[in-house]
RNA sequence: GCGGCCGUAGCUCAGUCGGUUAGAGCACCUGGUUGUGGUCCAGGGGGUCGGGGGUUCGAGUCCCCUCGGUCGCCCCA
């Protein structure tokens, strides 16, 4: 096998499904990751990293062997192990904490932003490199002590799992109107087969049925849960189980009788949930919906999806209850719950609605455009140039210059003006200057009468540039 | 992995029936020589027309392959 080796004259590509970030695509990431990381702190999440790539059989111990042609895997030249870049963060978050599970206070909340990888055909929102925010709380140590807690006390980290998504996308400008935050609970629907005599791989299937049912029609909905030899009154129960939650106002005591008294242990951990989103201010961006089931298997009780009202775009942030995995990585029984939010969709979303702030509004928000921008007016200005670049940078301004040859103010003034300078600073010959409020259109500069050195006209202008 | 559509300058696109040295706008660079901001004027750089092969006297244009983009299927952590 040749190595590939760059052929002269020909272009090299960024690999398909990955994206260059110039200035401008990389300061829209930092203002989205920005939201991410504020909003996480706000809620009490530490941030914490993981490897971008682990040994392979963490994520197939978990997902089983198909998930591999999903992965970008590899072993190192002559090396044994295989690797894997990491397509989601959950297994790292589990290995992490099982491995220093008891040395850890409980509840862990903890948050994550990195890069992630899957082998997948690139379409609209899913790309094979992408940016991915994780909010997780893991343990709960009152359930440690009380296993049959865990109903009640999982639904508080649930509720705030929740809240904490919800106010992400409130930061971005979102509104209830324009998303949606689509809650189920696994254990309902199955406890409501279960109790119908539909079990195991045949329940499995009915919720995958579920899951399709959007998009292959009712007919072919229905036709499938015929062959599967799914009574009729057992699909009409789902279908009213699933339009008496689609409010979640409606209390769940009221749809007891007309659904099944057997499920009434899995629903009190619903209207315990519903309270804690109304007291945490979120519950208007919810709706029960029992066909929201998540691909993966490891989710164990709660899930949600987040989607756009016009159900244009992909999920948004999705995420969910996953109780079995820290032990499976080693841990102790340990119950846990997280979400998930990727870069991609939310940015088509952000613009779709028009929420994308422009360029110059970003480099403003984030505090990259430059505070002052020193113009020498005249050759004889120019030994002041650099030296007080340098003083106003010490003083903690972010400041740039021209590096054209024109003298030509007005020239440079259109520069500072593109680089979203917020202040000029033009000097003169012998020490004079004049500084411009590049927000004034037309503005009368404010002038520096007595001549100074470097380091004194630096020090005025950094005096009068107010804090951003 | 499978299918539809699309590849001409950094971007958006013209380019006639196959016919000379491939064009425009925007962007970028320079200048408009003591000038105070997104206007204006002039000039400039930048393309082996995604790549390779074929048909032809001649290919941006027609055919095949390939690479890439995009949309969908599978999958979706």
């Amino acid at each position: 096998m040749t190595p590939p080796s760059p052929q002269p004259g020909r272009n090299h590509q960024a690999p398909r499904g990955t994206r260059d970030f110039y200035p401008i695509e990389m300061a829209r990431r930092l203002w989205l990751e920005d939201k991410w990381r504020r909003t996480a702190t706000r809620h009490g999440f530490d941030e914490i990293s993981g490897p971008t790539f682990e040994h392979l059989d963490l994520y197939t111990v978990k997902s089983g062997e198909g998930i591999v042609s999903e992965l970008f895997s590899f072993t190192r030249e002559g090396g044994e192990t295989a690797y894997a870049l990491r397509p989601e963060f959950t297994p790292t978050l589990a290995r992490m904490v099982a491995a220093k599970a008891n040395a850890l206070p409980k509840p862990i909340k903890w948050h994550s932003i990195g890069p992630y990888f899957r082998a997948e055909r690139p379409q609209r929102g899913r790309l094979r490199e992408f940016t991915q925010w994780n909010v997780d709380i893991i343990g709960n140590y009152a359930y440690e002590a009380d296993p049959q807690a865990l109903s009640q006390l999982g639904v508080e980290s649930d509720a705030e799992i929740i809240a904490c998504c919800i106010d992400a996308l409130r930061a971005f400008g979102l509104t209830s109107e324009m998303v949606r935050v689509r809650l189920s609970d696994r254990r309902v629907l199955d406890a409501f087969l279960s109790t119908h005599g539909v079990i195991d791989d045949q329940s499995a299937k009915v919720i995958s049925l579920l899951d399709a049912r959007a998009k292959i029609g009712e007919e072919d909905y229905k036709r499938a849960l015929s062959e599967m030899n799914i009574a009729p009154d057992v699909a009409l129960g789902i279908d009213r189980l699933i339009a008496a939650f689609v409010q979640p106002e409606i209390r769940p005591a009221g749809v007891y009788s007309s659904v099944d008294v057997a499920l009434q242990p899995y629903l009190d951990p619903l209207a315990v949930l519903w309270n804690h989103l109304r007291d945490l201010d979120a519950l208007e961006w919810c709706s029960m919906d029992f066909s929201i089931v998540r691909g993966l298997a490891y989710y164990t009780g709660t899930v949600f999806e987040v989607h756009e009202t016009g159900g244009k775009e992909r999920a948004i942030a999705g995420g969910g209850r996953y109780d079995n995995l820290v032990e499976l990585f080693g841990g102790p029984p340990t119950p846990a719950v997280g979400f998930a939010m990727g870069d991609v969709v939310i940015a088509l979303v952000l613009q779709d609605k028009g929420l994308m702030p422009s360029d110059d509004a970003i480099a403003r928000d984030m505090g990259l455009a430059p505070d002052v921008f020193v113009i020498a007016s005249e050759e004889a200005a120019d030994v002041l140039l650099r030296p007080v670049l340098a003083h106003l940078r010490r003083a903690g301004l972010h400041a740039r210059r021209s590096y054209k040859s024109t003298r030509n103010v007005g020239k440079l003034l259109g520069e500072a003006s593109k680089a979203n300078a917020r202040y000029a600073l033009i000097l003169k010959p012998d020490g004079q200057a004049e500084l411009k409020d590049m927000g004034v259109q037309g503005g009368e500069p404010r002038k520096l009468q007595s001549p100074s050195g470097a380091e004194a006209v630096a020090a005025w202008a950094a005096e009068h540039i107010p804090k951003a």
